[in-house]
DNA sequence: AGTTGCGTTAGAGCGGACTCTAACTCATAG
DNA sequence: CTATGAGTTAGAGTCCGCTCTAACGCAACT
């Protein structure tokens, strides 16, 4: 089975060194298996975790929701909880989908408008 | 022409009172004019401006850059730097809606497979 | 006259999510 | 055989965006 250096994991995942210990330490990932001389070597699903993780964060959810969620899938029970906080979380989610899709009008509206007005003054020079 | 108390404005606009404060005080809104009272008197034009404050911030736009945009608009110059501000901000907003859904997409798969795990345990007992 | 309520200011405090540092251990290269 | 480099830990520090506090002013009610 191959396994993967701390910076290697980094790489593939698109986390800093400092992030994937600093999560492993709060209990967000892991705990990571130890190489013979104490080094971390990340597993293929310590990195779909780890994936999992990161699009969670990217979107939002609270550390603490994933620390829980994290602590629930390690302890193999819980899945009615699991499902509320994936179920909130996706409302979430939903939410801000909205909410940037309406920024986003108005961002093209305005947009819009100053490019007009640019190409206005330009023609006017 | 109508004015608005703080009280007002905050319902309004969904901002808390501190924050209407807060945003004054650090350039995002403003100055609003005052009443013979000393008191705030938003004016709909301050509220419209609220409002779009507010769209930014919910997607993420950093209240630095918001900042800068404020200084802009109030100087009445500065179209360009206008522009690229909020063509970038456009750009993290469809990074980040790109990111929502295909968070969502992952969601709903997990709330898929537990669902039917539940439903099994269900039917099983 | 006093107390209640809404407002004012400036500044302190807080919670979340990193991000960096210090001190240490190994393993390899020169 | 020492110096370089990659890793380890625990803890301190930083940045952001609020959020709260203290001390005060004014006006209306009782």
């Amino acid at each position: 089975m191959t396994t993967w250096s701390i910076r290697e994991a980094a790489e593939k995942c698109g986390l800093s060194l400092h992030m994937l210990r600093w999560y492993e330490r709060i209990g967000l990932v892991g705990p990571v298996a130890r190489g013979g001389d104490g080094r971390r070597r990340f597993t293929d699903a310590d990195l779909d975790w780890l994936t999992l993780v990161t699009k969670l964060r990217e979107t939002g959810m609270p550390v603490s929701d994933m620390q829980r969620y994290a602590e629930l899938v390690r302890s193999g029970a819980g899945e009615n909880e699991r499902l509320e906080l994936l179920k909130r979380h996706r409302e979430e989610v939903r939410r801000a989908l909205a909410a940037q899709r309406e920024c986003l009008k108005v961002l093209n509206a305005k947009i819009g408008t100053y490019s007009r007005l640019a190409r206005e003054e330009r023609s006017q020079a």
